[in-house]
DNA sequence: CAGCAATATAACAGTTTCATGACATGTCGG
DNA sequence: CCGACATGTCATGAAACTGTTATATTGCTG
């Protein structure tokens, strides 16, 4: 990660378990943490030290996460701090968008870990566009998280939504070797039920895409463990 | 059949809802769980399915934590068993005796669960550093256990699962004998009956892809015991 | 050195894992 | 409502891997 100091982020979440894992993989990906588990500790946690962006659950005992967004909006000196809402249902987001609370973005639980990393990562580049590389390289693929476009060569490549996804959790760690489940939840989604042989199919159309101008497969198979870039 | 390739992580904690928390932030993180609510459990399914490593409750209804922890260490099969104790109190003393009855680390209740996460890898990466992709060295063959990779003076080698597994073993400590019934514990895992004399099988197969670049066979046969690496 | 037991190796057949094309379903914008 | 696109599942065939057996080789004992 080429942060030249971590970018600091402040998630908002009542279930522990899903504070952690949250929290957990945004430190793992480079950034500092601060928790909260209800609206108050996270007024509080804003005034004291400002995070550079917040990931906030709809559903918080108390002052709920509108409320929050709400009153984060409202304040002067609070209001362009990102805020990315994370609500649990599809239907919901109609609600939360109806209810117009500001957020600057809103993220469907269940939610692939890889989706809300970009989206955070989106946020930042505009608030704070030093502390994140917008670009992947990989020898002669780039992809741009920000445009949602990948080229080889120079040449721009065509590729699907999941296959985009995949692509960049590969480049995330170039030479990691991924399992299906890993591969499953990071991009599809925790709580989602696929068939893991889905996978594969995934990583053939990825090929395909990525040999559309010739040039040889960069993805390599690991028989009995999953996948890796190079 | 089941992947050995996540580490396996025993939980023993007799609060359901505590346990489960824990179980939970495990399985998201990649590791294989299984849970024991009480220490006589617990006992069992350590010999009936060794796990990777025992994060285990002080205060356990019947037999004790300490009580576990001490018959862990005492028997030689399971001394190198990597027990983290949790517990509620944080006086001095506890930990004191914690420690004194083996166990390799102490977290202190409420704790986070990023920190109990990285103390359980801080473990594995002492016991098993091929589980938690860490890398391997001896002589100048290289495994690297994220990306799956093993190399001998520089050029890569090709191996299949089994011998991947196998090599890592006899890499996670240099020098040690295992004999058939113990690689066979490791390498293929509990439950499965395949002819200890397939182990020799594989042996030479590992052997073979060892030398496929030249080089002298690492591997030592110690007749009527097994095989060690150097 | 002969005899014996343990180990090494080669060959083979069965099984597992993976790649790929086809297809039905679902989604979205027009 | 249509059509283009995306997605998940399945069927099929190919390739890799595995366990076993049979046979050769090795190392030890006396």
């Amino acid at each position: 990660m080429s942060a030249v100091e971590q970018p600091h982020v402040l998630v908002v979440e009542d279930e522990p378990a899903q504070r952690e894992v949250l929290a957990y993989n945004l430190e793992a990906e480079g950034f500092a943490v601060s928790r909260a588990g209800n609206g108050e500790e996270a007024l509080l946690q804003i005034r004291e030290n400002p995070p550079d962006i917040i990931v906030l659950d709809w559903m918080l005992p108390n002052v709920s996460g509108i409320e929050v967004c709400r009153q984060i909006k409202t304040r002067a000196e609070t209001r362009d701090l990102p805020v990315i809402m994370l609500s649990a249902r599809s239907e919901e987001v109609d609600r939360v968008r109806g209810l117009e609370t500001g957020a600057d973005d809103y993220v469907v639980k269940p939610y692939s870990v890889a989706e809300l990393m970009a989206r955070i990562r989106a946020q930042l580049r505009r608030t704070r566009p030093a502390a994140i590389g917008g670009q992947l390289t990989f020898e002669d693929i780039v992809l741009d998280g920000e445009t949602h476009r990948v080229t080889r060569d120079g040449k721009p490549l065509k590729l699907g939504p999941t296959e985009f996804r995949l692509l960049s959790t590969f480049m995330e760690k170039p030479g990691r070797v991924w399992n299906r489940e890993q591969l499953l939840d990071r991009v599809w989604g925790r709580d989602i039920y696929v068939d893991t042989r889905t996978v594969d199919v995934h990583i053939g159309r990825l090929r395909k895409a990525l040999r559309q101008h010739g040039g040889a497969d960069p993805l390599r198979t690991v028989r009995g463990a999953g996948y890796a870039l190079g």
